[in-house]
DNA sequence: GTGCGGATTCTTTTT
DNA sequence: GAATCCGCAC
């Protein structure tokens, strides 16, 4: 084994590993065979990956290009590669940490054959798949709903049966991403998977160039990731896989926690370990979580007893919004002539707005918070990502600069035919032929001119960075998607955002709103899921969580029955503290809209 | 700015 | 099938 490299960060990383618990310590030193790691909320989680991966460099003396992290989110995969950054050695090339899909584009486009192949944008491929389906006659209202089952079946290995026009459609859609030499998400995992399993010597080769696997969030493979990650890493290898079955919510796109199960089986025998001190939650909230899975015992609090968690109904959801404003004001120290007014009484200490947030199960629940908060001036950002590209407005811009450089003319011009107008459109070869042969500022500069963007607008600020700081062959929508990251975070406001988005943060204060029947859990979805999507909201609070019933009637054209979520029941009576409403406040359901009119 | 009609979305969503 | 959005005409 070679000597310990990189000595500098030695004592550092002495301190870190006595930093770790005992159970911690064990998963980052492991050695000999797979390692499941069960990491419940506040664990430590990505603590006990960074740390592993440069315990395997470190200390294993594994070459750093042997060994492969793999995320599900680009988010994710950039906070590991900042943590090993400031881990390893600097003069250690750190290891590559990439989501499954990265890593499958890659892998594919370093095949024969395929290198000018290249993902298409989420709207584009909901493009391609209208035509496929308007070319068989089939109504158009359907169309959603196949869409969908589409998606869903291609998460599966093998690809799950489909109805007949399904099929049909499907196959038009995949001859079309190829006609263009286009690549789907769900591609890049099926086209890799299916690609390693039929060729044992390219299987081989890639295993024998990964001896050490880790892969985070397990609990949300797909079947078809599964399969990949079974072409990376044979059963004898130092495969880790860190993840937690009570934190599982993506049932609907196919993923379950049967396959830490599996993986228990198909890379026998397998080490678990689980991690149960929590340092994130106080024990309160752990209680209560634990309560709702019918679980009594587990995660140990390392932070404390903590306050009781607070719930309150209302009859109306803007006065549940109203109400969360308020006491959002309150706890952030006060912003307004009202919050001072009042005074902070019951408020123990004041929080930065980013510290708060606020989750729902869908996202036309954060409206009415969305506009109480807007009313009383308090910074806020939903966090309800989209298509960055089409969210910012600049999907006319992207395909005529891809147009413009001649990379698959054919199918921006087919996407631009849509969207833009038909003076516009008219004039699309007037456009190519003028900017054929310009590059870099200059195309951007006569792109914007087409397309009529106002000199100030966000658009404009994108296309020059866009110019100045990316390459030549760079596309508008891949830079976008990475920008689109770093312009969400540092904002000082409070974050609103959906249940599932919420999953891998924590914020000191956490409302969890519209805890109502009908909603929580949502109706006609399998209830199993839905209590492990309210464990995980409840598990985001480090230091207070407030629940809330809405008293909304109705949602998304569906009757509400009335009544609160019956996963309140499940929390024991004394973790809560039922506070009554005061009838006079927080009545009056008004918009905001109607203030223009003073 | 208003109003109309056609398109699109609809629970959750990353890539 | 209802709600919302978008482009377009006024």
């Amino acid at each position: 084994m070679d000597a310990p490299r990189g000595i500098p960060a030695m004592e550092k990383f002495d301190e870190l590993m006595n930093g770790l618990d005992a159970r911690q310590r064990q998963a980052v030193t492991h050695k000999g065979g797979p390692l499941a790691v069960i990491a419940g909320p506040g664990t430590g989680k990505t603590r006990v990956l960074t740390m592993r991966v440069c315990y395997l460099v470190c200390f294993r003396g594994v070459d750093p290009s042997r060994v492969l992290a793999i995320t599900f989110t680009n988010q994710a995969a950039g906070e590991i590669r900042e943590r090993l950054r400031s881990l390893l050695p600097r003069d250690t090339s750190p290891p590559r940490v990439t989501t499954f899909h990265q890593w499958a584009l890659d892998f594919l486009k370093g095949l024969p054959g395929r290198e000018d192949f290249n993902p298409v944008d989420e709207a584009g491929a909901r493009d391609l798949l209208r035509q496929a389906a308007s070319r068989t006659n089939m109504d158009p209202r359907a169309f959603y709903r196949m869409a969908e089952e589409i998606s869903l079946a291609r998460q599966h290995w093998p690809l799950s049966a489909l109805e007949e026009d399904a099929e049909r459609v499907l196959d038009e859609y995949v001859s079309l991403l190829r006609k263009y030499h286009l690549w789907d998400y769900d591609d890049l995992i099926l086209e890799a998977a299916e690609v390693l399993t039929g060729d044992k010597d390219l299987r081989d080769q890639v295993r024998g160039s990964l001896p050490h696997v880790l892969v985070d969030e397990f609990q949300d493979v797909s079947p078809a990731q599964y399969r990949l990650v079974r072409c990376l890493a044979q059963a004898a290898s130092e495969i880790t896989v860190i993840g937690d079955p009570d934190q599982a919510i993506y049932g609907f796109r196919g993923a379950s926690p049967e396959f830490l199960r599996e993986f228990q089986r198909d890379f026998h025998p397998v080490t678990t370990l689980r991690l149960k001190s929590c340092y994130r939650c106080p024990q309160v909230v752990l209680d209560a979580a634990q309560g709702v899975l019918n679980r009594d015992k587990g995660l140990e609090s390392r932070v404390g007893q903590g306050k009781k968690i607070v719930f309150r109904s209302f009859r109306h959801p803007s006065a549940e919004a109203g109400w969360v404003a308020d006491t959002i004001e309150k706890t952030a120290g006060g912003l307004s002539f009202d919050a001072i007014n009042f005074g902070r009484a019951g408020m123990d200490e004041t929080m930065p707005l980013d510290s708060i947030a606020v989750l729902f199960r869908a996202r036309v629940l954060g409206n009415e918070v969305s506009d109480a908060l807007a009313r009383r001036g308090i910074p806020f950002q939903r966090a309800d990502r989209r298509d960055p590209l089409a969210e910012l407005g600049l999907l006319p811009a992207h395909h005529l600069l891809e147009a413009a450089r001649d990379r698959n003319r054919d199918y921006h011009l087919g996407r631009l035919s849509r969207l833009l107008d038909k003076a516009k459109h008219e004039r699309i070869w007037f456009f190519l032929q003028r900017v054929s042969g310009l590059n870099g500022a200059d195309l951007l500069e006569e792109t914007a001119t087409f397309l009529g963007l106002e000199r100030d607008s966000a658009q404009m600020m994108i296309l020059k960075r866009f110019a100045s700081e990316a390459g030549e062959a760079a596309s508008l929508a891949l830079f976008c998607r990475n920008e689109a990251d770093l312009l969400d975070i540092k904002v000082e406001a409070v974050r609103l955002m959906s249940l599932h988005a919420a999953k891998g943060l924590e914020f000191p204060v956490v409302f969890l709103i519209g805890c109502d029947q009908g909603i929580l859990p949502w109706e006609g979805v399998p209830v199993d899921e839905e209590q492990r999507l309210f464990y995980v909201g409840l598990t985001r609070a480090a230091r207070r969580l407030y629940l809330s019933a809405s008293g909304r009637k109705s949602l998304l054209g569906r009757r509400l029955a009335g009544g609160f979520s019956p996963f309140l029941r499940a929390i024991p009576s004394h973790l809560l503290e039922e506070k009554e409403q005061k009838a006079s406040k927080y009545r009056k359901p008004n918009k905001p809209r109607q203030r223009s009119l003073f």
